[in-house]
RNA sequence: GCGGCCAUGGUCUACCGGUAUGAUUCCAGCUUCCCAAGCUGGCGAUCCGGGUUCAAUUCCCGGUGGCCGCACCA
């Protein structure tokens, strides 16, 4: 069984996330977090606001989702999200219209170039006609060519003006730039993010959570003078090591060497790589099996002077899961065109105005809380014929061809090694037994740490059972009332990665917990 | 969208042209109490539509969804 399947299960079971609108026969690209699901991705969304709003000083905006046609005319999605298909009139294979064309006339033109689709479904007709091309398939016959447009469309109000369902979180924070600029600083450099539902509607969606028609991005535009390429706090960042792959090549590089490896247009974009590699870090994606991949350029867009993805290793194959890219000032300088207002800003230092570059770090939601599923979901042990388990504790060493869910980690269940950062529950609280006053002295305790906490509280089973019930979900500790606590209030905590248990006074637990999770502690 | 495989309690699964097996989860009770103990009882399923048939969960067709491959992947 492939790993994504056993986490479907789990997702299932355990309440990460499910299908859309189950009992009407699911709809393929549309999935719905559950309660633990939903605790895990407002951490994600809530360490991404500490690391790239908060700990910045820049801010955070929440925009409108239905967007009129005329903003994405300008931001160029009209055109390039909508692409020519035509369809075999025999086998009813679709294809891309305009890559059929352009091949077929670099084919008949040899080294000539010039064969670029003028964007006319007209011209797609005319040269598959004139040069009797067929299915590359079935050589049957193929119909005119239509636009296939991957934007969910709507109308506003009564007359139902074109609009479409935001096909990325980025416009509205262009747009709302001019405003954002006056009201915070007026001044370069300016970050502004923003987290949010995106929608595409995908031709064929597959692979659960990593291709959705409706998903949720977090993404920050910072806007600066493009004569100021450096970013401040570099120095902070300036020894963070990260794999990077280019052209099919792997190599390690410290962020103070990116700009002049080339990897980097500039600083600004060597400091937010780093940082991202941070952030991943820090949500438990294995270092081994991430890396930072410079775009090649015929992969950049025209008006990009670099792009660089995230790319994170999964039983689905390697998955984008960050867009980088240096977008110049192809947007405002758009918006400005089409909106016919002025997007420049007076730059003091030389008394000029000017349209502000654009750096983008635009990281899906969803694929990354799949991710993290797939890299800390720890396999059941195998013990050895004397009953002994492997080492417990251990993190999965990185050796050359290992798969880490795989190895022994102590546990005689399945359970999820989350960083207490991103895991859903902070703490567990358990009565030792339900009787004899326990359970009602672990109801004051769990009332008390959910003023600061999201805590897990069971009270029937075994105590060893709701032990594996926490581990299941990631809880790193458990919080258990026993006797010793009806005359001395203290509770033992356990550490989820070990089972390894400490005397704490009731008074001490929320301080406890709170440094251990600052700590990332997961063990005794 | 095409081709291949598939669809049975929440989850995993068995069998069958006469409405269904087992495990697990869940609920209740008894018992036990620091790493998924045990016992008893209980809830709970044939994806949707059509066809063949006395009878369809089973066979056929279509749809929907899933997995793999192709295409698509902003």
């Amino acid at each position: 069984m492939e790993l994504h399947e056993r986490i479907f299960e789990l997702a299932l079971t355990r309440s990460f996330f499910m299908p859309s609108n189950e009992p009407y026969g699911a709809v393929s690209g549309f999935y719905e977090y559950g309660p633990v699901g939903k605790l895990m991705k407002s951490r994600i969304e809530n360490l991404w606001r500490q690391m790239f709003i908060k700990e910045e000083g820049f801010h955070e905006v929440e925009t409108s989702i239905i967007t009129p046609e005329i903003v994405l005319q300008a931001s160029g999605h009209a055109a390039n999200f909508a692409d020519p298909v035509v369809e075999c009139r025999v086998c009813k294979t679709r294809m891309r219209g305009d890559t059929l064309m352009e091949e077929k006339l670099k084919a008949k033109g040899g080294e000539n170039q010039g064969a670029r689709w003028d964007g006319k479904l007209d011209t797609i007709d005319r040269v598959i006609k004139e040069n009797g091309i067929t299915c590359p398939k079935c050589k049957g016959e193929l119909a005119p060519a239509a636009m296939f447009n991957l934007m969910f469309r709507t109308g506003i109000g009564g007359e139902q003006a074109v609009a479409y369902a935001r096909p990325e979180t980025a416009q509205g924070i262009f747009t709302a730039f001019p405003r954002l600029f006056r009201n915070h600083g007026a001044k370069l450099p300016l970050g502004v993010g923003q987290v949010g539902r995106s929608f595409r509607n995908e031709i064929s969606p597959r692979k659960g959570l990593v291709r959705m028609r409706e998903f949720t991005q977090m993404e920050l535009e910072f806007f600066f003078d493009p004569a100021e390429q450096e970013y401040p706090a570099m120095a902070s960042v300036a020894d963070e090591k990260m794999r990077f792959q280019r052209n099919g090549a792997s190599e390690m590089k410290k962020t103070s060497e990116l700009v002049a490896a080339g990897i980097a247009t500039n600083g600004i974009m060597a400091y937010f790589l780093a940082r991202q590699w941070q952030f991943y870090r820090a949500m438990g994606i294995r270092e081994t099996e991430m890396w930072l991949r410079v775009l090649p350029k015929e992969e950049v867009p025209h008006y990009s002077k670099g792009n660089v993805d995230m790319e994170v290793q999964t039983s689905y194959g390697n998955i984008e899961t960050i867009g980088n890219a240096y977008r110049t000032d192809f947007d405002l300088g758009a918006h400005a065109k089409f909106s016919k207002k002025d997007f420049s800003v007076f730059v003091e230092a030389r008394k000029e105005k000017i349209i502000p570059h654009v750096f983008e770090v635009s990281m899906g939601v969803d694929r990354l809380f799949f991710c993290l599923l797939e890299h800390c979901f720890r396999e059941k042990d195998v013990k050895d014929e004397a009953g002994n388990h492997a080492p417990a504790g251990a993190s999965p060493p990185a050796q050359e061809g290992a798969v880490g869910w795989k190895l022994g980690t102590g546990k005689d269940w399945e359970w999820f090694d989350f960083p207490p950062v991103v895991a859903p529950y902070q703490a567990a609280v358990f009565p030792l037994m339900k009787k004899d006053g326990l359970a009602e002295k672990a109801q004051a305790l769990a009332g008390l740490l959910r003023k600061d906490f999201d805590i897990f509280h069971q009270e029937g089973g075994s105590i060893g059972k709701r032990y594996a019930r926490a581990d299941e979900i990631g809880c790193p500790y458990a919080l258990t009332v026993d006797y010793d606590t009806l005359h001395d209030d203290t509770v033992t905590i356990r550490y989820r990665n070990d089972g390894k248990q400490e005397r704490i006074k009731i008074a001490d637990c929320a301080a406890v917990i709170k440094k251990n999770i600052s700590e990332a502690r997961v063990t005794l």
